[in-house]
RNA sequence: GGAGAGGUGACCGAGUGGCUGAAGGUACCGGUCUUGAAAACCGGCGUGGGGCAACUCACCGAGGGUUCGAAUCCCUCCCUCUCCGCCA
């Protein structure tokens, strides 16, 4: 959520940018109940200090009649008011938390994913002497892809992904693995970029997949029962991203700053209920209710935030250049960044079965948004405290083999393997 | 799942219903001493909210309750540990 000081301070500025990502909040109606709470609770601190000097002055005596009806009376009055202010600082809160990250200067102002902008495209499109084919034609043809008894099993938006393809899929995370706890890579892409951010390995975690209810709402990820699965006995939700279940690690804890940045790569499998889907992307692997996903986190100070954003997405370039496949780097507009961001890419792979750019990753800064609820913060070396700052980025999901497989197609519906992932293959060149 | 023991500040750890936001120790920071360091000694050291400030309020796993007054008593929940069971 945002910081309340802020949102007073800035008020209009804060409106404009909530409806800039499509959100409708009142924030006059916000900074009245706000006042409202604050004067509730200085009143109730005044009874509750008269409450507790009387009972400081009664430690050594028994209290008289008069000193307890005084103190009966203090307790309903604490009671009463608390009661008020409960009910408003409820309203309050509710409507804070329905306030979206502010979006950086940089990020396009837009209504709809429409408004998105490629900032870069990168690699040649690949050419064939025959009709291209989609990923689903091909993963059908050689037995990757058994989506039929899938839904037999599970239902629609589910698959079996088997041989070669689930083989594929293990090289490609072993791949980002290992280039992504390689000192020298990372301190490579740094520099490459012109970047200024840490090049600390990325620590490999194999997180929960399931969050307790308090916890999945602090990190402002949760979307309610419409978009995520929650289990039916426990108070508990299946992680739609190793995000969710990492970016509170570090709940209510204060970090020193000589560990920072903290950065993880975390991998689990991620569940969505893709609600508001319907019919598109039916085919394939593209969009299902389960899919595994490598993904990056990280915890730095405020000041490092930005620098952290910039180097994700330079690691997904990175491992994009490294399968050799062509992508666009997409900058979101307001509209389709998210609540919580302060800024969002997306890098988007070409498809030529598709003949289009299709979304394989995203890198989400968020700022101190998920942090102020989570109570995560740094100590830095002069002893000041301040909130952390949280960056996650997709290192590699499932969408990628999409990209190999279309890219890397040939006239038989075999697919050859990119150079860096033969050696996870056994050396295998084609599949 | 069954039985038991616990959850106190960065860490260890004391805590009889009021003198405890919390003893004592460790760590850390500053100082004295020392050629330097160690040791010793002195001082400082939680977080969050409100207020221009003085100051004040809250927090001893979380949420309720009892009481004039709760870290301390009661209830619910969460978590950790030990033993048994089950399991990859």
């Amino acid at each position: 959520m945002l910081d309340i000081r802020y949102i007073r301070e800035n008020p209009q500025k804060v409106q404009t940018a909530a409806e800039s990502k499509g959100y409708s909040v009142d924030i006059s109606h916000l900074l009245s109940l706000d006042e409202n709470r604050r004067e509730l609770q200085t009143k109730v601190e005044e009874v509750r200090r008269e409450r507790n000097e009387l009972a400081d002055g009664l430690k050594q005596t028994k209290p008289t009649p008069e000193q307890i009806t005084r103190g009966k009376a203090l307790k309903t009055q604490v009671a009463e008011i608390e009661d008020r202010l409960r009910v408003v600082d409820e309203e309050f809160m509710t409507l804070l938390k329905k306030v979206p990250n502010m979006p950086l200067e940089d990020v396009p102002v837009g209504a709809s994913e429409d408004e998105n902008v490629v900032v870069k495209t990168v690699g040649e499109l690949p050419k064939f002497d025959f009709e291209p084919k989609n990923h689903w034609e091909i993963g059908q043809a050689r037995g990757w892809i058994d989506k039929e008894r899938a839904a037999k099993v599970a239902g629609s938006r589910f698959a079996y992904v088997m041989g070669d393809l689930a083989r594929l899929h293990f090289a490609v995370l072993q791949f980002a693995l290992d280039r992504l706890t390689d000192e020298n890579v990372l301190q490579q892409i740094v520099t490459d970029n012109g970047l200024t951010a840490s090049s600390k390995p990325f620590v490999p975690v194999l997180p929960p997949a399931m969050i307790r209810t308090e916890v999945y709402e602090a990190t402002a990820r949760l979307n309610g029962e419409e978009q995520t699965y929650k289990l039916a006995d426990d108070e508990l939700w299946l992680n739609a991203s190793a995000e969710h279940s990492m970016s509170p690690m570090y709940q209510n804890e204060i970090l020193d700053e000589s560990q920072l940045p903290l950065r993880y790569l975390g991998y689990t499998t991620a569940f969505r209920r893709e609600a508001g889907t319907y019919g598109k992307d039916m085919e394939g692997i593209f969009r299902l209710h389960q899919f595994d996903k490598l993904e990056m986190e990280s915890f730095t100070a405020a000041a490092d935030s930005l620098q952290e954003h910039l180097f994700m997405v330079a690691v997904q370039e990175y491992l994009m250049q490294q399968l050799e496949l062509p992508y666009q780097v997409v900058m979101k507009c307001t509209a389709d960044i998210g609540g919580p961001n302060a800024r969002g890419i997306d890098i988007d792979v070409w498809l030529p079965g598709q003949n289009m750019y299709r979304e394989t990753h995203t890198a989400d800064l968020i700022t101190d948004y998920q942090t102020r609820r989570l109570q995560t913060r740094v100590r830095h070396g002069d002893g000041t405290i301040e909130l952390a700052h949280t960056n996650d980025a997709t290192a590699f999901s499932q969408r990628p083999l999409i990209g190999i497989i279309e890219n890397y197609q040939t006239a038989d519906a075999r697919v050859r393997v990119p150079k860096v992932l033969q050696s996870y293959l056994g050396g295998k060149e084609i599949l």
